[in-house]
DNA sequence: TCCTTAGTTCAAAATTACTTGAACTTTTGA
DNA sequence: TCAAAAGTTCAAGTAATTTTGAACTAAGGA
């Protein structure tokens, strides 16, 4: 099961920019951030709204090259791609993702990372 | 002569990177930084499209907060604003700037409709 | 095997964004 | 006063994005 990621160097900075200007996706690479390290599935953004659109935005987010996903079973597990983006653009989404911290939890109730994230 | 710009808490992350997610629209920022300090006229940025084009997208970028627009006569005169950026997003700016620094210049050699020569 | 879980894909609808040209305002200069 | 320069605004068209629901695949468990 391979799925297409482009390569570091095709990673462009407009897409990058315009992938993140959306409010659901901001908070997907929030709250993945949120759980560094761990690779969470799909489902883990239901709170987010439906199946097909959490699907839609996390494949917009792997084309742009900011999420990696890989197949495991029925999982897919989404990790973000710290190093490639660091790499092309230094400094960018450390401070994206310091200006999104105050941004509402994914879901208030449970805490972030017990339920959901699957060990590395 | 009072034009609205948003206050420093009203802009939104989201809203910035959607607005400079655009080629013509990081184009215009990347050269406005490399004028730091200078307020540029619109018709600066002929080359990137039509009056009426760089109209919309400047409107985009003051209503998003990201410039600032000064009447002067017939003129608009634009500046980056930076300090409100900073202050709201501590190392954003800086990291789209850097990273949008290879792009080429306004003036060099490309014909006005080509947006695809502005890349990350 | 059958059923459930996890997620994708497709097509259509709804929404939003971008571009264009014409008409307009305001200011400046002759 | 008249005309040009600099931008804006409006209306229309085009294009892209987002959302939805139904149908689908693939893996896992009883």
């Amino acid at each position: 099961m391979h799925i297409w990621h482009p390569t570091r160097d095709q990673i462009s900075l407009a897409n990058v920019l315009a992938v993140l200007g959306d409010p659901t996706r901001l908070a997907i690479v929030a709250y993945l951030a949120r759980n560094d390290g761990n690779a969470l599935a799909c489902g883990t953004f239901n709170p987010l709204g439906s199946k097909t659109k959490i699907s839609y935005h996390l494949a917009k987010m792997r084309e742009a090259g900011i999420t990696h996903t890989e197949v495991s079973g029925t999982n897919r597990l989404i990790t973000l791609r710290r190093d490639d983006l660091e790499a092309r653009f230094p400094g960018l989404l450390d401070s994206i993702l310091a200006a999104a911290g105050d941004l509402p939890p994914l879901d208030a109730g449970t805490s972030p990372a017990e339920d959901t994230a699957i060990e590395g």
